[in-house]
RNA sequence: GCGAGAGUGGCGGAACUGGCAGACGCGCGAGACUUAGGAUCUCGUGGGAGACCAUGGGGGUUCGAGUCCCCCCUCUCGCACCA
């Protein structure tokens, strides 16, 4: 115990071991179905228990869920507030490759810690629910609700250009890829051909967005999912190959475009495919073909990361043939671009360089004609992308542009060009990894070529034993070098027939997890049909943004399905959804040029006044060489005159900055040593303390001892007594004095609002307060230090069970009855009404609270202080806000 | 580049529909109690000697603006040739 410690007089150490093990013996916290209570189901983000433990920026959310449960447990209602692990995942993979450990029992290790964390913050879950992704018992529901997915359409195999991450050694889904790079390591990822299992998530695109309208999330997280969906309307148009100009007799005979301005059709002079769209080898003609051939290689090779940094420099070639326009029969040249992505709409575009900034660019590089159809634009100077009347433009001369593009549209569909349709940018989801810790996919391949899934009286399918995890060969997952795993024979129709050896992503086990905690002991079903239409919806959900396009939508994704099979009742499974912000951290940066991390090269260092950040590299200001961030552990930073500096290199000053906790770093802040030496109490308020919950703020751990020293406060309002001294309170019987009773109301009724609204910090700061001032007034009544004890509680449970116990209380205070008031008791007695001149404070005054406007102007007017300023002059105007203030305009 | 959010004391932050800017806490200063301890308690604490000046900067609306409107700057986060 330190000795700063030892001098304090509640000892958060036994107190909130004590109070710990009660809830782990008398379980208040056990969630039973009970028809006749309104429930309320809370939930955390299903948390990935990584081998270095909770830090201290991970609790924030999980606190507020805690506090929030409990107060809704005092409130009446039947709460369910459940924790598991979503334990299957890459760490534990690439850990048991360094060091052979199996990752289940790297896994069962870190759930342990992981429990031993939660608890130790005292957190009110429901533990008889735990749940564990990779469990059997789990993995057979994944599996079964995979074969659903598969039975109704959903999950086929397909040949598609995936995104091969050779450092993760497995594929990734678009929404794992950011910037050319994985999600989780910043690794490069590359684009190969391989045969994968998809999800259509697409068939739910529409629903995806238009059910964002029933749901309490921020408008920041749905926009984030409409836009990955990418809805948009326009038309598509086929335009013919002319005649015997394309290079080979089996060119496509039309190339399909799309456009959301079909009203602009008769400005597009040339079309342009992807460098990747499947007719560019066809049309292309003979005289062309190398100069197609070299682009379409340079294009493979050059990076998607690579073609979006030099935006607006347009490169493309001429294939030689053309197309000719659907209504004027006019030929236009067919071109191949990079600036046209293959993955969005038909890979293909019409042309429009009057009307289109992009297609403006490359017409003027290649000098391709430019016609305007809408007017409104100088096409010297620029595309006019804006609306405005057709021009130019045949049968769509005078029309506005949203009657053009009607007009258009049916004029395509009557003549069997096009028509009217809606585009996605959303791709369906790539749905496996070629790893071994994940769930198997439920399928055989058989002899005779088909897909049979496996019975699901046969489920779970488990992963084999391995010793040795490594991926096999190039693209290889580590268990197609288990032939006795994946050799099998159909049960149903008695040939051979091998296992699939990929395994599902993890996002496979969250996209159900909040449906197994309704019933997660259930051997017959995945859960039940009663306790899903008892918990469900969840009513708050709380977890990080970084989940925006990726858990959220795959997990509305499975809902929306299981709701078509009339497995669930609502559309959406989550009802409000809150973000907590960053817990940021602070840690100290230098730089360096040893950028490929060579450990014999003779690296230089340099201070952050050296460098310069060019497109997020940062070079040597002088010399332009390209660096690498470093940082030193907070802890290894040596002080000097209040500077940071290197601990070992002379004279290499640091730079603080406040950025995201992270272990490389060295900023993180371990919540097991600030529990040790501040209480799980302490921590849980200062981290809700520190701002809204849904900023980020940077951790000081400095400022803990003010929230320290407002539970000892606590502990003495209601024990009485004085340091060291445990003496039981002092509290007298009553309502106490006026002002103690009216404090009181107003306490209960602002924390109340407060906790309603999400905002702990304040309701903190009316706890606080209330501590503070029930003392200024005489002894402590009783009434107020039960209703003080009930409004701490969610907060500090621990210290709030202790003195509830103290008070001579048998029952825990878990189920207690959250306290209640008189508003008319709230209100105070006196008013203090500020005076003003022209706006400016010049006074204030002292008012009973039923005081009326006339009686209040006229003590206003004969305020000494006011009367000084006006000199004699008669206010001009008057402004009375009720009760708020008074105003004289002079 | 586009979109969103934010910018308030030395620091984290309050201020609900325009109405006493800086609640609450950290830090800092003074004092009290003390076997001088980084404990506890009390008081003070935006700047300025001052009328006054202060919510990123500039303009506006209003009796009155942190809050509403226009322009600009900075930071954070998304998206990024999406046709």
């Amino acid at each position: 115990m330190s000795p700063r410690l030892m001098s304090t007089f509640y000892d958060h150490q036994s107190i909130e071991k004590k109070w710990q093990a009660y809830w782990r013996e008398t379980r208040p916290f056990r969630a039973d179905r009970d028809p006749a209570k309104p429930k309320y189901y809370v939930l955390d983000m299903f948390p990935y228990p990584s081998g270095a433990g909770l830090h201290v920026g991970h609790p924030k959310g999980y606190i507020a869920t805690d506090i929030l449960s409990r107060y809704k447990r005092m409130c009446g209602f039947n709460v369910l507030h459940p924790m598991g692990w979503d334990a299957f995942g890459l760490p534990a993979e690439q850990y048991a490759i360094e060091t052979g450990t199996h990752p289940r029992e790297t896994t069962r290790r870190n759930i342990q810690n992981f429990k031993r964390q939660f608890q130790a913050l005292g957190m009110d879950y429901d533990w008889s629910r735990e749940i564990d992704t990779t469990d059997p018992a789990y993995v057979r529901w994944t599996q079964w609700i995979f074969r659903k997915l598969y039975e109704r359409g959903l999950a086929y195999l397909a040949e598609a250009p995936v995104n091969w991450c050779p450092a993760l050694g497995t594929v990734l889904a678009n929404e794992e890829v950011i910037d050319g790079k994985s999600e989780r390591g910043g690794h490069p990822v590359v684009r190969v051909p391989m045969r994968q299992w998809m999800l259509r998530i697409t068939a739910y695109a529409d629903r995806l967005i238009d059910d964002l309208a029933l749901v309490d999330w921020p408008e920041s997280i749905k926009r984030m999912q409409r836009e990955w969906v990418g809805r948009s309307e326009g038309a598509r148009i086929f335009f013919q190959i002319e005649d015997g100009t394309a290079g080979s007799r089996e060119a496509t005979q039309a190339i399909e475009v799309f456009t959301t301005r079909s009203d602009t059709v008769f400005g597009a002079t040339y079309l342009v495919l992807a460098p990747e769209h499947a007719a560019v080898s066809a049309i292309t003609t003979p005289d062309r073909r190398a100069d197609v051939e070299a682009y379409v290689e340079d294009a493979s090779r050059r990076s998607e990361r690579v073609r979006v940094a030099d935006l607006g420099e347009k490169t493309g070639v001429f294939t030689g043939a053309f197309a000719s326009h659907p209504v004027t029969g006019q030929p236009l040249p067919i071109w191949i671009a990079d600036y046209v992505l293959a993955t969005y709409g038909t890979g293909a575009i019409m042309a429009v360089p009057a009307h289109d900034t992009r297609d403006y660019a490359f017409a003027k590089r290649f000098g391709l004609p430019i016609v305007t159809v809408v007017s409104g634009g100088d096409p010297a100077t620029g595309a006019f992308v804006g609306e405005g009347t057709n021009v130019n433009s045949g049968f769509l001369n005078g029309l506005a542009t949203p009657d053009a593009k009607q007009r258009m549209n049916d004029w395509l569909a009557e003549h069997g060009k096009g028509g009217k349709t809606i585009q996605y940018k959303l791709r369906d989801w790539l749905f496996s990894r070629q790893r071994y810790w994940g769930e198997p996919f439920p399928v055989l391949h058989c002899e005779d070529g088909t897909i049979q899934l496996v019975p699901e009286a046969d489920l779970p399918v488990l992963l084999p034993e391995l010793e040795d995890f490594r991926p096999s060969g190039e693209c290889e997952p580590p268990l197609a070098r288990v032939r006795e795993w994946i050799e099998v024979t159909d049960p149903e129709t008695g040939q051979r027939a091998l296992r699939d050896t990929n395994t599902m992503p993890q996002w496979a086990g969250s996209c159900w997890y909040y449906l197994r905690f309704c019933d997660p002991h259930n051997d017959q079903e995945p859960w039940s049909t009663d306790a899903e239409r008892y918990w469900m919806p969840v009513d708050l959900y709380v977890g990080g943004a970084e989940h925006a396009v990726l858990h959220l939508l795959y997990a509305r994704f499975w809902h929306k399905v299981m709701y078509d099979l009339g497995l669930v009742h609502t559309p959406e499974p989550f009802q409000k959804l809150l973000n907590p912000g960053m817990i940021l951290g602070h840690s100290y940066r230098y730089f360096d040029n040893n950028v490929s991390d060579d450990p014999s090269f003779p690296v230089r260092v340099y201070p952050a006044s050296d460098v310069r950040v060019d497109a997020e590299t940062p070079l040597h200001r002088e010399t332009g060489e390209e660096l690498k961030a470093r940082w030193v552990a907070s802890t290894d930073v040596r002080w000097q005159d209040g500077t940071p500096m290197h601990p070992t290199l002379e004279g290499l000053v640091l730079t603080e900055v406040t950025e995201k906790m992270s272990k490389s770093r060295g900023n993180v802040v371990n919540p097991d040593e600030i529990i040790a030496e501040y209480g799980a109490d302490a921590m849980r308020l200062y981290e809700m303390f520190m701002g809204p919950l849904d900023k980020g703020a940077p951790w000081s751990s400095e400022s803990i001892p003010g929230v320290v020293r407002f539970l000892q406060r606590a502990f003495r309002l209601v024990r009485g007594g004085t340091e060291h001294d445990g003496s039981v309170a002092s509290l007298i019987d009553g309502q106490g004095t006026p002002n103690q009773a009216r404090l009181t109301a107003r306490t209960i009724q602002g924390v109340t609002q407060d906790l309603e609204a999400m905002r702990l910090n304040t309701a903190i700061a009316k706890l606080m307060v209330m501590a503070r001032d029930l003392t200024k007034d005489g002894p402590v009544p009783r009434a107020s230090a039960e209703a003080f004890v009930l409004l701490l509680s969610p907060f500090a449970p621990h210290l709030a069970e202790e003195l509830w116990e103290g008070m001579g209380h048998t029952t825990g205070l878990a189920h207690q009855a959250w306290p209640t008031c008189d508003p008319a008791l709230a209100v105070p007695e006196e008013l203090t009404i500020p005076l003003q001149i022209n706006g400016k404070l010049r006074s204030t005054m002292q008012v009973s609270a039923d005081a009326g406007e006339d009686d209040i102007l006229e003590r206003a007017r004969n305020d000494a202080r006011m009367q000084e300023w006006l000199k004699g002059a008669t206010p001009r105007r008057v402004i009375y806000v009720e009760k708020k203030l008074v105003n004289f305009v002079v």
